[in-house]
RNA sequence: GCCGCGUUAGCUCAGAUGGUAGAGCAACCGCCUUGUAAGCGGUAGGUCGUCCGUUCGAUUCGGACACGCGGCACCA
């Protein structure tokens, strides 16, 4: 007998070997009915698996949100099956759940289109339909293998070998049709019910690595029931209407051409977005940090001192006269980082500990040969500006530096609305520089700073440990930020260095007289502006805060009457510092609400005949469908102090409350 | 870089078994003086991504390239 302790905490006996839907079917007809799993240990396994040890037990029901997971995989297999019985020969690899949904890998000569989708879709409701019981069967390895050999599934073959000794070769079977997969499985097709949809098709690589051959994925989006994928297809057309190059075409921010791929023309509006996050940064710096400025073009051996010639050259432009007579023998090449710009400006001068830490910064163009494949609007350009900065400091004083820079970027990001930050260290990677006794102490004082931070943020961050993934200089620190719509954007880091500096051979003069190497922080906080400014459009929708919008206010008439007193508000908007224009086109009121709602004006003053003559305004905020209005001095003044950046406010906050 | 798809007016998109193209919006010009998300009329606008090939003839078919899109790989 068996002990199996129930959620409501109750202990029952059963024989070993029972069921989960054995056990279902003694509770209640219904709950056998609506049961596709059971967890053992909180573990989910198949409803038909016999149990055999005493466990917490919980039946899941198709319902269940765990169910999803399952729902999922068997739509991967119901999908594998579809295409194979479509196209023999097809070779099956891989189909694993996803976020939303999931995919299968097939190897097939013939590429796949969309055009298939529809019908690799209705053969799969063909075999929901017929609701086969999925059955577990646990094969010996060399059956296995001879089998996936005979039927010329070589990828199977060999996946068959990579599993574990230690584990069963476990195959499931939907009628005919059977996969190796590790489960756990709904009880039958028919369960997957009929909410999935294929979504694209896409090449992977085998084993994602590009090395390998190229096969071709298949993905879908199941769900529990249809209002959940309708409301799914419905939050990827809201995040599509948010993409900001749409809106950065809409609201005319920015455009790319051909002739510079990865590259981009800001236009004015987009340009005033962007410089008016760089002037927010700039104050942010102003209190810690000296704002330099590097070379764009220098010469190859400085790539060479700092190894990027050897290891990043493939990503790096090379700039030469381009006059058919070679002017100058030397190689130069543009700046892909700015790390070795700032070691010049430290290595300038002799430098005393009493210079540290000393914090350089840079809002540094830099210059990468991104795979064209990469290139993806403001997200992933080949050009673009760092926030960058690099503290030297003594080793004693990393852990502080450390701390300072997590602050810094932590506020940042709240100032903008982000919330909910993940960060995580990233440890030792297997190829890197530095002996183990640097790296146990560097590791050893960023573990000590990643639980002070968590100390201090608990409630506003989560954090993790990525083994493996640090630079191969030394561990780094990767920020999060989650968007509006939950998306994830890897954007601030913090990363020490103990081997830039030597490498080009910076010191500091300690307390004692001896030359001493310093440490380098190397550290972003927007990463790239471009890519903050693009992950900003999409957070805000286009819908800017004040301080942020390009156009802040639009000052508008109703007739003509009023024009020269629109024209005088938008002088005293201006001279106030505040972003306005003024449409005194000859248009209908209507239309002109319209048009500066779709560019999404934040602010839209409004006057006719009344206003001129009471010196008032019709105040209209957009998303919104009424109107206030107010005293001209007074909507002034209520909006300027609207448009004061966050970290200025809170300055002034500060400041008044001492 | 790899796999697949795409590129027609400023934007969104239609179109022809191969005989040099069309709509809506925008633009421009008029009329309308307007009260909070499209007033009315008219005009103009295109080397159908680039190059090469097939053809009497190519925007349409084929190829190469460029750029883009969706993934994969990459993001030091």
């Amino acid at each position: 007998m068996i002990a199996l302790t129930f959620p409501d905490g109750a202990k029952r006996e059963y024989p070993a070997g029972i069921s989960g839907a054995d056990i279902a079917a003694q509770i209640s007809k219904s709950l056998a009915k609506k049961a596709v799993a059971v967890t053992l240990n909180g573990e989910v396994v198949d409803l038909a698996e016999p149990i055999k040890h005493d466990a917490t037990f919980e039946i899941v029901t198709r319902d269940d949100p765990r169910a999803i997971t399952l729902i999922r995989h068997d739509a991967a297999h119901v999908l594998a099956e579809a295409v194979q019985s479509i196209w023999p020969g097809t070779q099956v690899t891989i189909g694993p759940v996803i976020e939303n949904g999931f995919y299968y890998d097939f190897a097939r000569n013939e590429p796949f289109t969309t055009d298939d989708l529809p019908v690799i879709e209705a053969k799969m409701r063909e075999i929901i339909a017929k609701d086969r019981p999925f059955t577990k069967e646990v094969w010996g390895r060399d059956e296995a293998k001879r089998v996936f050999t005979e039927m010329g599934e070589t990828y199977k073959v060999q996946l068959v070998d990579a599993i574990p000794e230690d584990q069963d070769v476990k195959i499931y079977k939907q009628g005919e049709w059977f996969d190796l997969c590790r489960g756990p499985h709904l009880p039958s097709t028919g369960k997957v019910g009929t909410a999935f949809k294929l979504m694209k098709v896409a090449g992977a690589y085998w084993r994602g690595d590009s090395n390998n051959p190229m096969l071709t994925r298949i993905y879908g989006t199941a769900w529990h029931d249809q209002k959940e994928l309708d409301e799914y297809i419905h939050r990827l057309e809201e995040a599509e209407k948010r993409d900001h190059r749409r809106l950065g075409r809409e609201m005319d921010l920015f455009h790319f051409q051909e002739e510079a791929p990865g590259t981009v023309f800001w236009h004015p509006k987009g340009w005033t977005l962007f410089q008016e996050l760089v002037a927010y940064m700039r104050r942010r710096l102003r209190a810690d940090y000296k704002e330099v400025n590097a070379p764009q073009v220098m010469d190859s051996v400085l790539w060479e001192t700092s190894g990027h010639w050897g290891w990043y050259k493939e990503n790096m432009f090379k700039v030469q006269s381009a006059g058919d007579e070679v002017r100058d023998e030397r190689v130069f090449a543009l700046k892909p980082m700015n790390c070795p710009g700032h070691v010049q400006i430290f290595k300038h001068g002799l430098k005393s500990y009493r210079d540290l830490p000393l914090r350089l910064a840079e809002f540094g163009v830099v210059h990468r040969y991104e795979p064209s494949g990469a290139l993806h609007g403001l997200m992933r350009v080949r050009g673009f500006t760092q926030d960058d900065a690099h503290v030297f400091c003594t080793e004693e004083q990393m852990a502080e530096e450390c701390m300072k820079i997590n602050d810094l970027i932590l506020s940042t990001y709240a100032d903008f609305g982000f919330d909910k930050i993940i960060v995580k260290l990233s440890t030792r990677p297997e190829k890197r520089v530095g002996t183990d006794e640097v790296w146990d102490h560097a590791e050893d004082v960023m573990q000590r700073v990643l639980k002070q931070i968590e100390e201090k943020y608990g409630d506003r961050i989560t954090t993790g440990i990525l083994p493996g993934e640090g630079a191969f200089y030394g561990p780094k620190f990767e920020y999060t930020l989650k968007d509006a719509i939950g998306r994830e954007w890897q954007c601030g880091t913090t990363q020490v260095d103990f081997n830039l500096p030597e490498r080009f051979g910076a010191f500091y003069v300690d307390a004692d007289g001896q030359k001493k190497t310093p440490v380098m922080i190397h550290r972003a906080i927007c990463g790239s502006m471009e890519r903050f400014t693009g992950i900003l459009i999409e957070h805000f929708a286009g819908h800017f805060p004040l301080w942020l919008a390009p156009t802040q206010v639009v000052v508008t008439t109703i007739t003509s009457e009023a024009d020269a007193y629109v024209l005088d508000v938008v002088a005293k908007l201006r001279e106030a510092g505040l972003r306005a224009e003024v449409d005194i086109r000859n248009e209908k009121i209507n239309l002109k609400v319209r048009e500066h709602s779709l560019a999404k004006v934040p602010v839209l003053l409004v006057a006719g005949k009344k206003e001129a003559a009471e010196q008032t305004l019709s105040i209209r905020r957009l998303g919104s469908k009424d109107q206030t209005s107010g005293a001209l001095d007074e909507v002034i003044a209520a909006l300027v102090d609207e448009a004061i950046p966050p970290d200025i406010k809170h300055k002034a906050k500060a400041s008044a409350s001492n």
